[in-house]
RNA sequence: GUGGAUAUAGCUCAGUUGGUUAGAGUGCCAGAUUGUGGCUCUGGAUGUCGUGGGUUCGAGUCCCAUUAUCCACCCCA
């Protein structure tokens, strides 16, 4: 075969699609118990939307964006993460001035970045994602952890640690990032090349340096933790209280950065020893200066996203049931050609009140039929042939049984029998 | 971007120190008396052995390149 998927993506199939709608189930069902509508965005923005909203000292915008220029020469991006599109959405829609916090969701959101493939990582990944704007107290923090855990528990999901932190705002971390750059400095010669280049842009960033050698000077470093504002102190505080009240456990992890620059104050992350050597399967934190960044008002937010496939990766780790595939409720056989035509009408009558119904399409034999309907699992079975036009009667059979039940030969009355078998 | 492993039927894999027509299991299709599944039996189809080059009388097997996959680093969901 030539023709293979792109690098790094991944086909759902026919027979995993319903674990993809289970999960879809669920979460839909989650978000609305918490109060949360969704939005749909473009899969591609302007390049310029994820250079300012989500940074252009990251990572991701560095070196993992597919960008390309369109007919017209527009920079334009597929979206490397779900946030930035939706504050934009918000922002041009005019949702800044309805009633505050806005509360939504997305679900099945394709993420594109350019990266090296592994397990739990891939080019193309869908995320289900929470973003709340315009609420500020902690309680919408702990509210949207609380949703994405509950979320976990409707889906059978444990073994889950929660790592939450704060890293400041911008009233206490200028402070706190001179004092970081200080400690660096000091200790210059020994970071790596990359920690180097970020001392100079964002030191916040040496912390999260996998290096040995910078994870051992950054040990001794002094935490933004302890060096909080009393506003992002009692908001954290407040985020423990309503954790708390929520009935979750949490770790406190002060190396937490994230990787986007975007964020404010709480950030935390959701981690399972299932999802590969990756582990987080849940990310997200406040982005207070998000909206103004991109030109809308000083107007606060917060949100995560949820890689569906370590999602997936996780829950079939774990052996956790994802739901149960399609199977016909009836296989109607048939044979001859008077017989497929009134199958056929029978067929089409029941599918519109609603019972699933297969006929073959392959010209099988009346016991290739059978072997079929065996294969799809179909509930039942029964034969459609010029004895059945001639009686009128139809003996349907119940395949995990073998039993046979008798009825007309109308749709009314097969569906009335499939119903009292 | 870096490193390691791998690449043979739809799928999982075997293929001996290079030697003639490339195999198994599974799946698929058909049959085992007339129009009835699951078990069993019989038969059948399918591979440019990832791609391109090289070494050799001869390459699925050795060498090089390339692409993809898997895993890990980096980073992230």
């Amino acid at each position: 075969m030539d023709y293979r998927a792109p690098k790094g993506t991944k086909d759902v199939l026919p027979a995993e699609s319903h674990k993809w709608q289970y999960i879809e189930r669920e979460a839909r069902a989650v978000t609305k118990a918490f109060g949360y509508k969704e939005i749909r965005t473009p899969v591609f923005e302007h390049t310029e939307l994820f250079l300012r909203g989500v940074g252009d000292t990251t990572d991701i915008v560095q070196k993992e964006m597919y960008t390309f220029e369109d007919k017209k020469g527009r920079s334009i991006t597929l979206k490397p993460e779900g946030t930035a599109g939706v504050a934009r959405a918000f922002l041009e829609s005019g949702l800044v001035s309805a009633p505050q916090p806005i509360k939504m969701y997305y679900l099945n959101c394709p993420v594109f970045r350019y990266e090296q493939p592994q397990s739990g990582r891939l080019r193309e990944h869908h995320q289900f994602g929470i973003e709340a704007f315009g609420a500020k107290e902690p309680s919408v923090d702990a509210e949207i952890i609380a949703l994405a855990m509950a979320l976990f528990k409707r889906l059978g999901v444990t073994e889950l640690a929660l790592h939450i932190n704060s890293i400041g705002c911008p009233e206490c971390r200028p402070a706190y990032n001179q004092k970081l750059r200080e400690y660096f400095e000091a200790q210059k010669a020994m970071l790596c090349p990359v920690c180097n280049d970020r001392l100079e842009k964002n030191p916040l960033r040496i912390l999260d340096c996998k290096e040995d050698r910078c994870q051992a000077i950054a040990k001794g470093a002094p935490l933004m933790l302890n060096n909080l504002c009393p506003e992002c102190e009692t908001h954290f505080d407040g985020l423990k209280e309503f954790l708390g009240a929520a009935g979750l456990n949490y770790e406190i992890d002060p190396f937490i950065v994230r990787g986007l620059d975007y964020y404010t104050k709480t950030v935390f992350e959701i981690v399972s020893q299932y999802a590969g050597a990756q582990g987080t399967v849940c990310g997200g934190g406040r982005y207070d200066g998000l909206l103004e960044q991109l030109g809308g008002p000083k107007m606060c937010g917060i949100g995560f996203g949820m890689g569906m496939e370590r999602l997936l990766m996780v829950m079939e780790g774990q052996g956790v049931s994802a739901g149960e595939g399609y199977s016909p409720d009836l296989f109607l056989i048939a044979v001859g050609e008077n017989a497929k035509r009134r199958a056929f009408e029978i067929c089409m009558e029941l599918r519109e009140s609603g019972v699933s119904v297969e006929v073959d399409h392959c010209a099988r034999s009346v016991k290739a039929q059978m072997k079929f309907a065996d294969k799809l699992s179909a509930r039942h079975t029964a034969v459609i042939g010029d004895d059945e036009l001639a009686s009128g009667k139809l003996r349907i059979r119940d395949m995990k049984t073998g039993e046979h039940s008798e009825c007309g030969l109308s749709s009314d009355e097969i569906a009335n029998a499939l119903l009292s078998t």
